[in-house]
DNA sequence: CGAACCCTTGTTTTT
DNA sequence: CAAGGGTTCG
């Protein structure tokens, strides 16, 4: 055995030396499956399996690359680098880059993020669709997608118009060139199962797998996942069934909770010694996710006992509930010295933070605000990277829409509308009308003047972005001349209201260079097709880097808390219809809200405070709340309940009172 | 083409 | 209530 195992505990070593044949890890909240999963790796290594012949999917990016990290310091030599290592997404991206034709693409198709997807679909139903009937892009691209998923079939394109709108929408998807995130599994899917040749080349290319966060993999990853692995399918996966939250988007549960039904007699492998929390966590959290049916049962236990109780609060107001913990943050910082890092409220839903953002703005509590709006969302990176997108494919409709008159040329609706019309009526695409001289004759001279300029740039642009590989064009330099010869900095100028609002544009331009030279510099190879790749891959909420090293409490949603801990946790607004949300009763969901409540739960290290309100102000009405079913389902043992707003009546103790003021001075005194 | 105005909508969002 | 989208008007 190698040495490096001899540190973990006998079910995580027996999960790291399992190597041949299916295996399945069940790793409970905090039980170190991140060392577990890299031991593994590095014991392979040791044994004498090649690195390139490891394969590792994660869920994101980041974690990718932390993986990379730890694997590295674990593996002598360069060997580490080696291990294949990524996101289904990419995974999949890189095999039809390397084989495209077979799927019916061309090798530098774009990869569509949302916002693409909602464009075209826009343009599709506006195509198809009969006045009175109006239908949500979001929704009709749910629907396909979940079909996609599912490998269902939506109906006669003829009769009904969800299907009709599925096929013009793959239509066009196919025309421009471009695959959705469904696409780049289901083709990579397609690929693998249709063809033989290569489905054997990559046996050959990836002998052992490992998938990370099982529980949140879709049914099309797990055929993915079946077409990878031969008999006698060295497969290992890790996950925790309890902590699947990802249902609603198609992730699916009994990935994890049958998996023997995909890989016959696996060694299963729980891990439920906790190293993150203290036993009254886990045990009121152990005590609700039993009420689930139908899971990989677990208990997670610790050796710390800890000091404090669970807390279950309720407080007559919503501003109550807010006041309550931002006091009991500034009292404990300035009595304690606890840094506010320590701190973070996790909610179901983004609205809730308002009302805390108040409250510790009020305080003036340094707080960060996790998730929000994706970097990619944000106009000036949309645009930019529009205008790269169509230097690398001009095929692609949406992006030179979105671009054409952007900063205003002269090229207008009316314009647009012709040449797609062209387009449409001679069956290609937008960028070959534009040049095309029939629709420029169409057109009245000052159009066909900027359509000109505007093709002469974009042509001139393009030529130089397609050497941008190995010694090529520095694609820095290259986009910065390509903003100033649009005037594109001018055109933010003027659209903007205030001046702070033209400096956040700014700022996101220079963190876009900043990002593209990052990548140039990681990768000379790949050119610009690489980047969009993995800026199309790695739509990373703004840049999660920056929030961690940002400082103040932590207020973020129960989704987005997965994976993350802290010493001082607050889970308010345990109410029904908000946690579980009100709509997951129809949707048959409220086992997945318990698991979110899991999830927050055993967040927290030390301190665990959970808080419901009596009346809620939801918008604009006050109105009566009750308290979550889940919260009966907490056992009692190790809960302390109390009534904040009874509490506060009564005077706070004298011992309160002066830690209070000790804090304040030693403050004062230290600046 | 842009501004003003009205109306709708209100869960979570690794790729 | 508040934000974002769509529409309409100048």
């Amino acid at each position: 055995m190698s040495g490096f195992t001899g540190t973990l505990n006998p079910q995580q070593r027996q999960a790291a030396t399992h190597i041949h044949g299916p295996l399945l890890i069940l790793a409970g909240a905090g039980t170190g499956k991140t060392r577990v999963v890299t031991a593994r790796i590095a014991h392979m290594v040791n044994e004498g399996i090649k690195p390139e012949n490891i394969l590792s999917v994660t869920f994101t990016n980041k974690a990718a690359a932390e993986m990379r990290e730890r694997v590295k310091d674990m593996v002598r030599g360069s060997a580490g680098k080696k291990v294949v290592l990524g996101t289904f997404h990419a995974f999949c991206a890189k095999l039809l880059r390397e084989f495209a034709e077979h799927v019916g693409y061309k090798k530098n198709f774009v990869i569509y993020s949302q916002n693409d997807q909602i464009s075209l679909m826009k343009r599709v139903l506006k195509g198809l669709l009969i006045k009175e009937e109006n239908m949500d892009p979001q929704v009709a691209l749910g629907r396909i997608s979940k079909a996609k998923n599912n490998d269902e079939d939506l109906g006669d394109p003829t009769k009904d118009l969800i299907p009709a709108v599925a096929e013009k929408y793959a239509d066009e998807m196919r025309a421009l060139n471009a695959m959705d995130f469904d696409d780049l599994l289901c083709l990579g899917v397609k690929l693998l199962e249709d063809t033989a040749s290569v489905r054997e080349i990559l046996h050959q290319r990836h002998k052992y797998i490992m998938v990370d966060e099982f529980q949140d993999t879709n049914s099309l990853q797990m055929r993915l996942l079946r077409a990878l692995t031969p008999p006698p399918y060295n497969v290992c996966v890790v996950g925790d069934d309890d902590q699947s939250i990802y249902g609603w988007r198609g992730a699916e549960i009994t990935n994890i909770t049958e998996f023997e039904n995909f890989f016959p007699n696996p060694t299963v492998v729980k891990l439920e010694e906790n190293y993150r929390s203290t036993t009254p966590i886990l045990h009121t959290a152990n005590s609700l996710i039993t009420n689930n049916i139908g899971r990989r049962v677990k208990t997670l236990w610790s050796r710390n006992v800890g000091n404090d109780l669970v807390r279950l609060i309720a407080t007559e107001e919503d501003v109550e509930e807010a006041e309550m913990i931002s006091k009991e943050v500034e009292t404990a910082y300035y009595s304690n010295k606890e840094p506010w890092e320590s701190f973070a409220v996790l909610f179901r839903t983004n609205e809730q933070s308002r009302m805390l953002e108040q409250a510790f703005r009020a305080r003036k509590i340094p707080y960060r605000v996790v998730g929000a709006r994706s970097f990619f969302d944000r106009r000036e990176i949309k645009d930019t990277l529009s205008y790269l997108t169509v230097l690398h494919n001009p095929h692609d409709d949406i992006s030179l829409l979105r671009i054409l008159n952007t900063p205003p040329r002269g090229i207008g609706g009316t314009t647009a509308e012709l040449a797609r019309d062209h387009s449409m009526e001679k069956q290609f695409s937008i960028w070959v009308a534009l040049c095309d001289p029939d629709f420029l004759r169409q057109i009245p001279e000052k159009s066909r003047a900027a359509v000109r300029q505007f093709t002469d740039i974009i042509s001139k642009y393009a030529a130089s972005a397609a050497t941008s590989g190995s010694q090529g064009t520095d694609l820095v330099t290259m986009t910065e001349a390509l903003l100033k010869e649009v005037e594109y900095m001018e055109y933010l100028q003027k659209l903007s209201k205030k001046p702070e609002e033209f400096h956040a544009w700014e700022h996101g331009l220079s963190l876009f260079l900043t990002q593209l030279s990052n990548y140039q510099e990681r990768n000379r190879k790949d050119g610009l097709g690489g980047f969009l790749d993995e800026v199309c891959l790695n739509d990373e909420r703004e840049d999660k880097d920056d929030i961690e090293k940002k400082k103040g409490v932590c207020l973020i949603t129960l989704h987005a808390s997965k994976g993350l801990e802290f010493p001082i946790v607050y889970l308010p607004g345990l109410e029904k219809g908000i946690l579980p949300h009100k709509r997951s009763y129809d949707e048959n969901r409220v086992d997945e809200e318990r698991r979110l409540f899991y999830v927050g739960i055993t967040r927290a290290r030390q301190r665990l405070t959970i808080s419901y309100v009596r009346y809620r102000t939801k918008w604009g009405q006050r109105q009566a709340e009750l308290p979550s079913p889940f919260l009966d389902e907490l056992d009692r043992t190790y809960v302390d309940e109390m009534d904040y707003t009874k509490h506060m009546k009564e005077a706070p103790s004298v011992e309160e009172t002066t830690n209070m003021f000790a804090g304040l001075k030693a403050m004062l005194n230290q600046e």
